[in-house]
Formats: structure tokens, sequence, C-alpha cells
RNA sequence: GGGCACGUAGCUCAGCGGGAGAGCACUACCUUGACAUGGUAGGGGUCACAGGUUCGAUCCCUGUCGUGCCCA
């Protein structure tokens, strides 16, 4: 029995208990061992995180195809799972240190910290998975796993040491994006650049040789900066080389302000003319195109901040050398001095001894770290790098190559732009929460990369006894002797990039580096499904790992989806409180509702405009679906075990199967198409409009009148296209419909895991083409010919286009619902007589007629309907108005006139007639019959109705 | 500055070479035997603008204006 109302809640706390305990969504189940496997991984949601609307769209669309494919046969794995998501995680557990005012990370040691981290983990870290699940999820949750979980920190460690010894992975000390409130380094893809109003500041630096004044501009050259407190690590100027005003200058020397080093003017391209005074400071130590310009020019870098930001001058090597008398003073009073307050002092003294010509504002862009929103420095330190560049190519190649496709399309462009011009990729952080890089360092620095300590230690030791930096009694003892190896190498600290571990996403999570059956089952992927704001971060990642590692591209398709929006077009954020939250919608509408509505809107390359208000249109939509699924309980439908929908003899039911086949072509086609709006408007139209609109009401009759074949088949058809449905919509659906295939049948199996219909939408309905094509079986041919039923669309749809025509008269002379007219064919064609008696009794419920009548003519003062070209009168002389009604038939023949008269036009154009293809000449001539056939008898209906007068 | 999109009914969007479409909102009417979370009907658009290609342009091309995003 299905119960009187649609209720989400209910219903989806039930079917997800449902499906775990049939382990419906098992990879490799025993009944599917031959099938073709279908993958999917999911793109591993951060441990911290709670489900949000991206969330929700990302895992819809994903849901969508796997219960696609996998009622269409395939074994299905969606793999789920999380991510330990470095930064994120570690500022959550330090922040819950704080609100608790226990001891903090650095008080608390490494070890201790981690253990906290883990038990965080372990409390916390489930509460996505679960809100997945109440979303429909349908991933193999058995397979959970975990970035940070043993398996998949072997394959880490593995590829870290092979890519090592591959020399794809290197130690370097250069320039990276260091974020002083985090002290870790981070990549270049972790900074966002922001658009600030800032300063443009014109210093004058003396030139070497010349009396410093300010009022003689001979004695200095005027340098223009965004960053006036890094001048203290200035080693050039740097003009450029055809700029004639400075060319004398080159290759002389300044002495910078405040400091006394003396620097040198050396000309570089760097420097742009148009820009400032056309000569810059060069501080290679604390911004990227100065180290670039230092390396070109042989110069050294000072770097004079320290890791938090701030001045850090006393004991400065780099900085002191070849300082003169006195500057040590300078540099005790700013050493220690934060970034900004020192932009400051130094700019006041800079104006104090008259080095500070002028101010302009200026507004340019300033790098900020993703997540801790300060201000990044440039900043000198040894870290790890990865050669994406190398890695690159084959990624390249593998879309290229089409190997690899975007859908939609466009976004290769923006992947092959990224690609070309990598950079290196930064991976070492200076982090705790994450994997910790598997390097060691002997006593004189040099480095061991093994996948465990003893396997270091005993390169380590081989080597220094090789070196005879020990002897090898010593190597020996130490080999063997634990405690007498202590200290001698030390592991380096820090832990790799989050993305680091996510880039193996692909393979890992099927047990890679061990030779699984999963990992020759299940890799390469079939389709990624994520937002384009990670095509960098994550999707460029896989391609390069999967390729060097696994030597196959670990997707074929990339389904790149968009944002959701608020229902104004604004991104969601908390700040502006618009967020929509979907366990607060899944609550309110249910989850069938939320995916729905999510899944009509995902056009290709549209953002989507979410609101409460269209979810709720989609529970409405839920509801209909219910109440139609009732309406067949409660009139006994059932499909029958020989029904076979192919053969049905009533022509509704044959026109419902053919609409029914059509609705499943639409279906398989969006979504083999990934056009996911398509296959859902297509359910939403055929299940209201068709189904519901006209099958279920053309269909009373048969079903409440005598029993008998025709009622027999009715209910069977009635059930068949019903369960089409459910089957239709079930990727989009799943609740609702597992539901309603439960209780409205005995059923084989569940939903989930039913197979999908017969495909006569795989074939073209064009049946003639068809029985032309050798390569189409016979007994599709039959089936598609069976249900590309035209005569059927004929007649169901001469009813239903009678009944509108009445209903849109009625309404429009204003006749009260409850007044019954009476309706007379006026002369009807032999197949008009046939078809009335058939479906009197629908037509005079749906139209509200008294009585269906036959006439050669329309009676006086009617109103006479056009449909298909016959003539349905209603005779309500008296009832209307006469004159509204020959006004009503004045503007039909007007737009007759109008639809002749254009076709007119186009014929009477001879290069029309000459050059458009001859269906389309042919197409005009016939509207143009048309147009006059419906004049002609609207201009006798106006007669018909002169004689009433 | 470079790149990618997008301007169609009040809103959200579909259509993408041959008669302007849907959903929502709006208006009017209706408790009819699955459903008022419903039914029926209706109003509403020089398809941003200007050129071009074409027998024919909302659709293809170019430009302009406007909007959004990504990268420097």
């Amino acid at each position: 029995m299905i119960e009187k109302n649609y209720q989400p809640a209910d219903i989806e706390g039930r079917m997800s208990l449902v499906w775990e305990d049939a382990r419906a969504f098992r990879a490799g189940r025993p009944d599917r061992r031959d099938a073709k496997p279908f993958t999917i991984v999911i793109p591993p949601p951060n441990v911290t995180g709670s489900l949000h609307m991206g969330h929700a769209l990302n895992n819809t669309l994903q849901d969508i195809l796997c219960r696609f494919e996998r009622m269409r046969g395939r074994d299905v794995l969606w793999q789920p799972g999380t991510d330990h998501a470095g930064i994120a995680t570690q500022m959550v557990v330090e922040r819950q240190l704080m609100e608790r005012q226990q001891p903090g990370r650095r008080a608390m040691g490494r070890e201790k910290f981690l253990e906290r981290v883990w038990q965080w983990k372990d409390e916390s870290g489930g509460v996505i998975i679960n809100q997945l699940k109440r979303l429909g999820a349908s991933c193999d949750w058995s397979r959970e796993r975990f970035t940070m979980d043993e398996g998949l920190s072997r394959a880490v460690v593995k590829v870290f040491v092979e890519l090592y010894r591959d020399g794809l992975i290197y130690k370097d000390k250069r320039l990276v994006n260091w974020d002083p409130k985090l002290l870790t380094a981070i990549s270049d893809l972790e900074v966002q650049q922001v658009e600030i109003k800032g300063s443009l500041w014109y210093l004058r630096y003396p030139i070497e040789g010349k009396t410093f004044s300010p009022d003689d501009p001979k004695s200095f050259i005027v340098v223009a900066t965004t960053r006036p407190e890094t001048m203290l690590g200035d080693t050039a100027v740097a003009v450029h080389p055809d700029d004639e005003r400075y060319r004398p200058l080159v290759g002389k020397r300044v002495v910078l302000p405040l400091v006394g080093r003396e620097i040198p003017i050396v000309a570089d391209a760097y420097s742009d003319p148009e820009k400032g005074t056309g000569a810059v400071k060069i501080t290679p130590a604390h911004d990227f195109n100065d180290f670039e310009v230092g390396r070109r020019h042989d110069l050294p870098q000072i770097n004079v901040l320290d890791k938090e930001g701030h001045l850090a001058l006393v004991d400065n090597e780099d900085y002191l050398r070849g300082l003169p008398e006195g500057s040590a003073e300078f540099a005790r009073e700013f050493h220690g001095v934060e970034r900004f307050a020192a932009r400051k002092r130094i700019v006041e003294r800079l104006q104090d001894f008259g080095f500070l010509e002028r101010i302009e504002p200026n507004t340019h862009m300033v790098p900020h770290g993703d997540r801790s929103g300060v201000v990044i420095e440039p900043f000198l330190t040894d870290q790890w790098y990865v050669d994406a560049k190398t890695l690159a190519q084959p990624a390249i190649a593998a879309v290229r190559s089409g190997r690899t496709r975007f859908v939609p399309q466009n976004w290769e462009r923006t992947y092959f732009e990224w690609m070309e011009n990598i950079q290196p990729w930064c991976i070492s952080r200076q982090l705790w929460w994450g994997h910790q890089i598997p390097a060691w360092y002997g006593p004189d620095g040099r480095v061991f990369v093994a996948e465990t300590e003893e396997e270091a230690i005993s390169h380590a030791l081989g080597y220094y006894v090789e070196q005879e930096v020990i002897t090898s009694e010593q190597g020996r003892e130490m080999a063997l002797d634990r405690n007498k190896r202590e200290g001698f190498i030390t592991r380096d600290e820090d832990v790799l990039d989050t993305w680091f571990s996510s880039a193996l996403w692909p393979f890992s999570t099927l047990g890679w580096p061990a030779d699984t059956p999963e990992v020759k089952r299940y890799y390469p992927t079939d389709v990624l499904v994520t937002g384009f704001d990670i095509i960098f971060f994550w999707v460029a990642r896989m391609m390069m790992m999967g390729l060097h590692f696994m030597k196959e591209a670990p997707f074929s398709t990339v389904y790149i989806h968009r944002l959701v929006r608020d229902e104004k077009g604004a991104k969601m954020s908390k700040s502006k409180g618009n967020v929509i939250d979907p366990l607060g919608v899944i609550d309110e509408y249910g989850a069938d509702a939320l995916r729905f509505a999510l899944a009509r809107g995902a056009a290709q390359g549209h953002d989507i405009k979410l609101s409460p208000q269209l979810v709720e249109t989609n529970r409405n939509f839920a509801t209909k679906l219910w109440n139609a699924c009732r309406f067949a309980e409660m009139n006994d439908c059932a499909v029958a075990e020989d029904f076979e929908p192919a053969n049905a003899k009533e022509t509704l039911n044959r026109w419902i199967a053919h609409e029914t086949a059509r609705a499943m072509r639409e279906v398989n086609e969006a979504l083999e198409a990934y056009r996911f709006n398509d296959a859902a408007n297509a359910m939403y139209r055929f299940v209201w409009n068709v189904y519901c609109d006209w099958y279920v009401e053309l269909a009373k009759p048969a079903l409440t009148g005598a029993d008998g074949p025709a009622k027999a088949e009715t209910r069977a058809m009635v059930a068949w296209a019903r369960d089409e449905i459910l089957k239709l919509l079930h990727p989009f659906m799943p609740f609702i419909t597992e539901e309603l295939w439960e209780v409205t049948g005995r059923r084989d199996t569940l939903l989930a895991l039913s197979p999908w219909s017969v495909e006569p939408g795989a074939l073209p309905l064009d049946v003639a083409a068809m029985s032309r094509d050798a390569q189409v079986p016979d007994v599709l041919l039959t089936y598609a010919a069976n249900f590309a039923d035209f005569s059927a669309e004929a007649e169901i749809g001469w009813v239903i286009d009678l009944i509108t025509a009445v209903r849109s008269v009625r309404a429009e002379m204003n006749i009260p619902p409850a007044t019954l007219t009476a309706l007379v064919l006026a002369g009807a064609s032999e197949e008009t007589r046939e078809r009335a008696p058939r479906w009197s009794e629908v037509i005079r419920r749906m139209a509200r007629l008294s009585d269906i009548s036959f006439a050669d003519r329309a009676p006086e003062g009617a109103v006479q309907l056009l449909v298909r070209g016959e003539v349905a009168a209603l005779p309500l002389k008296g009832v209307i108005d006469l004159a509204a009604e020959r006004a009503r038939l004045d503007k039909e023949i007007a737009k007759a006139d109008a639809d002749i008269k254009r076709v007119d036009a186009k014929l009477a154009n001879e290069k029309f007639v000459a050059n458009a293809p001859e269906d389309v000449v042919e197409e005009e001539k016939e509207k143009r019959e048309v147009a006059v056939a419906r004049k002609e008898k609207i201009l006798e209906a106006r007669e018909r109705l002169k004689d009433a007068s």
C-alpha cells in the first residue's frame, strides 16, 4: 500500500538501510563478475568538511552516472573517501586546543599533537561521509579510504622515492611563496592575487662619487617601488638597456640609503621604461622577478626578513657584509620590526634624509595565502620540488590525442594553457599533519631518500664508510645496534603538500603499489566529475601521476561542472549570509527534490542558480509522481507476466508505449552526453505533461469500465509505463523511486540493481531509415516499429487537440466549469466519426461537455473551432456574445492571413525557390495550403455566425 | 593585458540556419472520483546593439556595449 502522503524523511532513512543491507553498491558483486566495470573516484572531501551545495551537486551528478550505469548492467565502483587536508585540519585542531585553553601545538610536541589530530579525525572525520549517504550517494562504502591511511601512505612514499630516483623530485634553494602566519611554504596555486590600493614610493638613490643633494638631480637616480621596506636587501638598480636616459649610468654604482651598501646599476630588459621612473630597485631575496634579474647579473641575495616577516638584521651576515662603520646601530634599531611597521618607519627615515621624492597612489596585485589570508612573502628557503614540466608532457599529450577528453571541451584550452607554462611544484610544507617526507640527513647534511628509515640508514652507513667518515667497524656496529646509530641520521621534518597524495587517488585507493585485482579491473577510471576550480590543483596532477606510474591516463573523461549560486546569481558565502545548507533543504523537502533541482539546472557551462523555492517545485514533482503511482495502485494496475507493450492493441496504450520509448531515448542520449539537465527535464515533462496530464486521464474510462481485454491491457500498460518511469527516474530520485518500486509490485530485485529498459531509444525511431540499414536486427526493428506508432499518435493527438480547443474557448467565453455544453462535430470525416464514440466519455468529462453529436453543418450561432482541419461547434446561441465571437474569428482570420502572406512572400522570391532545399520549399507550400484551408473554414464559420444574427 | 563564457518573457534558462519555447512568478476560474504539494485557461519577448555572410539569421562571422570567471 502506498501511503496517502509523500513523506521523504521516512522513505529516505529506510531506503538507506535497505541498500546497505543488500550491499547494493558493492563493486565486484558476484552477479556482475563478467560485467564491464564502470569506475568513478569521488573527489575526496576534506575530513574537516561538511556537506555544502557544491558537494551536493558534484556528488549528485556522480551518483546519477553510477546508478545509470549500474542499472545498465555495469560493475560499478564508485570509490569514496576523504582527504587529510593538511593545513585545514591542523588549523581546526589547533583552534580547538586554543578554545579549550589547552597547551598549543608547539608546547605539546609533534608526536602528541599528531595523536590529537588522529583522535579528532576518529571522532569528527566521519561527518561528511554520513552526509553523503543522506544525499543518496551510491558509493561502495565498504571501500572507503583516507589519504593518510596505511595503504595510501605506502603509495605516497613509493611515489616520492621513485620520482626522487628518477630525478623528478629534487631539493632546491629558491624563492617560495612563504606564509608568515602559518609559517610554511605554499604552492603557486594556493596564492591568491588580490587587488590592493597601495602606494608607489619614489626613492632617491645617491650615485657613488657625487655629493648627494635632493636639489641636484644629477646626484641620484630615482627608483619607484611598492615595497620600500625591502630596500634593505637591494643589491642592484636596473634600467632598460635601450633607455637613453640612463645609458651613461649603467655600470656605475649607487649607495643604498640608510644602509650604505654600494650596489651596481645594471641594464636589464625586465625594467620597464614606461613604468615609474624606468629604474627599479632589485631585491633578489624578496621578489620573484628580482630573483631572476639577480641570477642574470650574478647579484647577491640578501634576505632581510625572518620567517614571521620581521626584519632580521642583527647577526645577518649577508646583510652586514661590506657595510660601513656605524651600520650595526641601524641594524639594532630596526631588528625585529614587523614588516608593515618597518615599511612605515623606513619611509619616514628616508624622508628625513631627503631620499623620498614623492608618493603616488597605486593599485596593484598583492599575493595572499588562500588559507591564512595574510600577505605572502617571497622567501628564500630550501624546499622540495617536483619537476612538473617533465611530468606534464605525457599529460598534455593524453588530452591532445583525445585519450582523455574534457566535457565541455573548452576546458581543454585552460588545461593546455596551464600545463604548457607549468612551474616547478613546491611540495614540502612546514606542517606536522601530513605525510612526512621520506628523506633523512646524515651528519654532513647529505640526503638519503628511502622508503623506510632502515633503508635510509643502510644507505647512509654504506656511504659514510666508503667516504671514511666512519670505519667499517663502526658502520657494522651501528647497523646492528639501534642505540649506537641514534641521532646519526635525522628525518626531514617537513610533510608533503596534501595534493601530492590526492594526485595518486585513482590508483592508490585501489591498493597500488600492491598488484591487486582491483587495480587491474578498475583502473583507469571512466569519468572524473569535478568543478573547474580544481583542474590545476587536482585533475592536472592526477593526470601527471597516473600517466607516470600507471602508464595510462587515470580517466577517459573529465566532466567539469559549474558553481551553485543563490537565486540572484551571487556566490554563496557565509559572510553574505546567502548559503543554502543542503542538509536543511533535505530535511525540509527531501534529498530527491534537491537532487532533481540540481540535475535540472546542471546545464553544461552554466552556473546553477538555486533557491529553496526551486527545491520545493521539485518536491512537488515528487508528490505528483507519488500520486500517479497511488492512482495506478487504486486501479489494480499491475504488469502481467506475459505482458508485452509492443503488442498492445488499444490505441491509447500504443500511444503511451510510443511516448515512453521516446522518453527512454531522450534520457539515454542526454546522459551519454553528460547533459544532465536535458535528461531530467525530459523526465519532468514526460511524467507530468504526458503520463499524468493525458495518459492517466484518457485511461480512466477503460480502467473504471467493464472488465475485458481492453481494461486488462490498460491496467498492465499503466503499470508498465509506471515501472519504466521509476527506472528512468531512479538515477535522479533514488529514494522515492526505490520506495515506490518496492510497494507497487512483487520485485525480483531492488530498483537500484534492476536492469535498465530495452533500448528502443538507442535506435533512431525513423523506422523507414532503420529498415534500410542492414545492421539493425529484425527484432529491434519490430520493436521500434511498434513503438513508433504514428497512427496512435494521430488519434490521441486529435483527442488532445479537441479537448484543448474546447477548454480554451470555454475559458475565453467565460463559461463556468459547472455549465456543460454540447459539442457538434460538423462535416466530420469517416475517421472522426469512428474516433469520437471511442473517446466520447473522456472528451465529455475533460472538456465539460453534455453531449457529442454529428451534423453536416455547424448549428446557427455556434462557436466554431478548428481541430485538425475539421469544425467542432459549440451551440451556444444566446449564451455567448456574438460580437465577441465575431471578433475572435476575425482575429483567427487575420492570423491565417498573416501566415499566408509570409509564405507567399517567400515563394514569390525567385532566389528562395531556386536556392532553398527542395523539401524546405515543399514544406512552405504545404504550410500555405494548410493556412488557406484554415482560413476558408473560419470564413465559413463567420458566415454562419452572420446568419445567426 | 591574455584567455573562457554569457546577454532570448518579470526571474531562471532551453533553442542555435527555414513558423519565438519551458519552468517559476503573475492573472482569472475550479475542491472533477491519484494529486490544492492539485487542475484549466490566459497575458507577457524589435531573441543587447551595429554591420556582414545567406534566398532566409535569435542561431554563423566581425565589431561595439554590458556582465561574470580564470590567468598575468
